[in-house]
DNA sequence: CGCTCGTTCTGGTCAGACCACCTGACCAGA
DNA sequence: TCTGGTCAGGTGGTCTGACCAGAACGAGCG
């Protein structure tokens, strides 16, 4: 081929405005010149530094309210966030839905989740283990009740999570919880499911309180996949049911 | 404890307007009545149907935008778009480096690169494989040349993602890439390591080769392992130096 | 001291306007 | 026939000035 030189030039990205106001103020945070728990100047305030409209400044703090940097409060002005918002991750569930094929969120959830558990093996205290033994309890009974335990269930794997110690880790698997959601309480819906998954719970809580990382991987693992594999399978069902395009069921 | 009723009361979430416009345009997509690639009414019109001001659609259409549903050409037109920008996880690189600790990330890192690795060794084509082993040449004749590789050590581990055939695995490692960049360009630049870099990735590529997905793993493991060691080091050693608060060197 | 009640400040929203840009249609010259 | 210039209409980008409701805070009252 010609090797056309032009080839390399690519569109003049004209930024707006309300880009550079936030880049701006990112630099003032990265700079330490603000601290989280700030006060901003009002909006009004704002224009007139920045010498743009007001318009433009709130454009500028709606992203920076959506990147979870500041929160506003209507009336109380503008604050630089102390912590980053767990939910923070919510809104990214429904691109992950869209973008991704459910086998990948499943792929990626079985490869968390053990990790989490030896993790978990390792840091957790006593107070924590009787909690999930409380939850595995509620869960039996609800089990045997015929009544819903999606949430037991919910529970049980956040509890865990958190005593992995690593948020990071457990922000990321909220996430993959969110957009496996109704895939998963669908699958649980049978009784049979519903008491292999609770022997599951009680293989992983065994490993814990043994404190044994590897076991507890291996019972996580083991579990996740069992799920993993019935949740594919029922979607295929479905998608032979009713063919349409394959996506994930949406979350909430 | 007392069980105050009114605890549960929830602050009445008052929600703006644009919040309202942004889940109407997002159920919208969800009910299929609006498509990848189909472009939105105009701004004026938008704000005819939706009964509110010209700014609050425009403000929702900049949290769409940043959430990377929808994006806009001026003087063309709003558009729902077809894919999920690849650099949509950028914006997150920034919090999870203000929210977490870089430990947290380099054990998360620990966790899916090997993963992505064995997925890689079953899924990689021969010609993947031929770019791969093209990178290691040149990072070998510029790590000799004294000449900065970061590029090729990047575009090393970026094919092996791509090889994986996991697009939020990788997604997920890109964000990580992201906030752990500066750590880990600083760590690659003495000679010794930069060899020893290379020798794993040869080893990596070995394994990659042999399509052995355990082999890979434990190569890559090992890899990662070594790495992040050595990057907390780093960083104990300049918080010694420099006391200030530990926090994730920012990416750009 | 505690409560009430304005005043004042802040964000939330609106209406209308101007600009720069893109697109497509049309037209004249090569 | 093709090329380039011109122009009109539509679209996003931005600005201005205004009004509203809720939050914050201090003055004054009980």
């Amino acid at each position: 081929m010609g090797r056309n030189p032009l080839a390399v030039i690519e569109p003049i990205r004209r930024s707006r405005l309300y880009q550079d106001i936030v880049s701006q103020i990112q630099a003032l945070l990265e700079r330490g010149e603000l601290h989280p728990g700030d006060q901003l100047p009002a909006e009004r305030a704002l224009a007139e530094q920045f010498q743009v409209s007001r318009a433009s400044v709130r454009e500028a703090l709606r992203s920076l309210e959506l990147l979870g940097i500041v929160e506003t409060h209507a009336g109380g002005g503008t604050f630089v966030r102390r912590t980053v918002p767990e939910d923070l991750a919510r809104p990214l569930s429904n691109l992950i839905a869209r973008g991704h094929t459910i086998s990948d969120v499943i792929e990626v959830r079985g490869l968390i989740e053990p990790a989490i558990a030896a993790a978990a093996a390792d840091r957790m205290t006593a107070p924590e283990l009787d909690e999930l033994r409380a939850i595995l309890v509620e869960q039996g009974r609800k089990v045997d009740a015929g009544e819903p335990y999606a949430d037991q269930d919910t529970r049980f794997h956040e509890l865990i999570g958190h005593g992995a110690r690593n948020e990071l880790l457990t922000t990321m698997l909220g996430v993959i919880w969110d957009v496996l959601r109704s895939s998963r309480e669908q699958w649980l819906q049978t009784n049979d499911r519903a008491h292999a998954s609770i022997d599951a719970h009680r293989r992983i809580l065994t490993a814990l309180q043994d404190h044994d990382a590897e076991a507890a991987r291996a019972a996580a693992a083991e579990h996740i996949h069992a799920v993993g594999e019935g949740i594919l399978r029922l979607i295929a069902e479905k998608r032979d049911a009713t063919p349409s395009t394959a996506t994930v069921g949406k979350g909430s």
